[in-house]
DNA sequence: TTGAAAGCGCTAACAG
DNA sequence: CTGTTAGCGCTTTCAA
């Protein structure tokens, strides 16, 4: 079926091709009389202008790459959708590429998105959350930058200078942490998360900053590291209540590794926060889906993809862009953390 | 900076531009030598062909779009994910667009994504769902999908014909409602949902069937509706706990309802599943999430994306399509539901 | 206020 | 095997 075309609505109309554009874009004053008359062609046909032409000839396509690991896991649905709300009012539309962090799908996407002449790129996870990248993997973001505006999202990628949009991750772990101490907590663990992984690192220096203000001794066994999903924190619990001493308070890197945490703990008829406080990372739906109610991080996660759009978009415009916009994290108390030494008594 | 074109090429590898345009596509034969120099330059600039240009003349854009009231909805990153998959598989790029049910978005997306000249569209959600929709809504699901290939998920639109890819929630349902029946319960509610959307009047008949059949009273009160979120769920659930006759058995229209319903009833002190059964719907996340976990059914959420594309592949390549596809879903018997008879030994 | 015509970057006949 | 050339559908000078 043919579609409808510049040409058709200006023959129709009796004017030019240019007219037509004119009306459509409102680029010049064309008389009233005319315009009501091309209009009226137009929405006989409902006629819609071909997106592809006019970006080809504008050199702006409307169109926003999002590269994230894991659309599936709940926090990053929320970053997308921060993102999309300030996409839409500015008129993009956003491709959605899921990688699962595996690197040869980044560069699967970053390749396409390029032909797709997409006028920006958010990129989230995987390389940018390496402690050490492959240098060629970094070499192809630095490229893909030079040719497009890019901003990072909760992420970096040393020794490239790219825009960025972060959560202050270690001053949230600073927030539960002290919280916990507050209340009574002198056996801390940390479940979860990977050496390699930057997040993992910041979270784990700044839980060990805050137990030495506080006096308390940060070992090699205060943490245990073991991914991010619901498995490995119910995995990681199990060991921690196997231990022979076991701590008060187990905080989790993320909201996932809490969630197997309780679980696990819960099987094992531990009381929680009555013998053992749990904490979360990032407030997502599953914090508070649960019972007991999570206390954890709020990241904030929609002004995340909020930003990071409107920095694009800045970009796009040839503003002047801040490179580094960072994000206050703020605690969620909720029923999954208590007094440790209410806890006593009512154990004994 | 100037981005690199097909003439750039052409010219600093000494051949024309259709010589190049061969190489790239492969659509006919070239030298081997020449082909060497051509990929050569090719790489050496990084070029990456203008797939605006490309799309422009091959009237094909490799782009898909996706329409779905809540990717924050866990059930929804799950059909994403499966039609991901199979749109990468075959080249496409998948734009995300969330109307949160809205109409207006839904139309602003419509027409947005015609614009963009997607090769087709995935629409969920919003007014294909409704048990009437206004006759303008339905005109404007013809015209688009008149123009273009178009599939629905989960969902119909009465008298346009399109097709559609739905999971047999009827059957689903009837799967979890005899199971309970199986375990003994004689007194069942259902909660949340909406008299509007289709999804629930399906699950509500089906329940009403399976209960005539085994010979238990269906009545007005059998129903409590009330959405479908968790707060939907933990607001019903404090209804039915209300009642002077408590059910053994409450069936919720999804698992977020069901999320909310646990939480209500734990917080009220009941045991689940000795004093109450609870069932779910969907098998998200969640469902395996908390704790006890969920007896729901599985839509097989990922499948019912992947079918969409590959549908909307064929209606591309002209094939010719089947106009329904049906799923069957599977009963995930979990945590939630137990037998009847035990629980009222327990109790006593 | 309007029209003619030159591209945007690519592909696809059609010749050679 | 390769080059020339005519568009794809639109926007945008430049003239009128």
């Amino acid at each position: 079926m043919k579609q409808i075309t510049v040409y058709d609505i200006a023959h129709e109309a009796r004017v030019s091709v240019a007219t037509v554009s004119r009306v459509l874009n409102g680029t010049a004053p064309v008389k009233a009389s005319t315009r009501e008359r091309v209009l009226a062609v137009i929405n006989k046909h409902q006629f819609q202008p071909n997106a592809l032409a006019r970006s080809l000839i504008k050199k702006e396509s409307g169109m926003i790459g999002m590269i994230m690991p894991d659309i599936g896991n709940p926090f990053f649905p929320e970053v997308f959708l921060g993102a999309e709300k300030e996409a839409r009012a500015r008129g993009y539309a956003i491709f959605l590429c899921n990688t699962m962090g595996a690197q040869e799908k980044e560069s699967e996407y970053l390749a396409l998105l390029q032909e797709k002449r997409v006028d920006g790129i958010i990129f989230l996870g995987g390389r940018i959350n390496q402690v050490r990248s492959k240098a060629e993997l970094a070499q192809e973001l630095a490229d893909c930058a030079a040719r497009l505006p890019m901003v990072l999202v909760n992420g970096n990628m040393p020794r490239v200078s790219l825009s960025r949009v972060v959560t202050d991750e270690a001053a949230g772990f600073r927030l539960v942490a002290q919280h916990l101490i507050d209340l009574g907590h002198r056996e801390l663990r940390f479940i979860g998360g990977e050496r390699s992984i930057t997040a993992t690192v910041q979270k784990v220096q700044a839980l060990k900053a805050v137990m030495e203000e506080n006096g308390l001794p940060f070992g090699p066994d205060t943490v245990l590291y073991g991914g991010f999903s619901i498995g490995s924190g119910r995995e990681l619990m199990r060991k921690v209540l196997a231990l022979e001493k076991r701590p008060t308070a187990v905080m989790c890197v993320n909201d996932n590794v809490a969630v197997g945490a309780v679980k696990a703990a819960l099987e094992a008829g531990v009381q929680i926060p009555g013998e053992l406080s749990i904490t979360g990372f990032d407030d997502t739906l599953l914090a508070s889906s649960i019972t007991p109610e999570l206390t954890t991080v709020s990241q904030n996660s929609h002004a995340l993809g909020e930003q990071a759009v409107q920095i694009l978009h800045q970009m796009v415009s040839g503003e002047k862009v801040r490179k580094l916009t960072v994000l206050e994290p703020r605690l969620i108390c909720r029923q999954s953390t208590g007094s440790v030494t209410v806890v006593g008594k009512v154990r004994d």
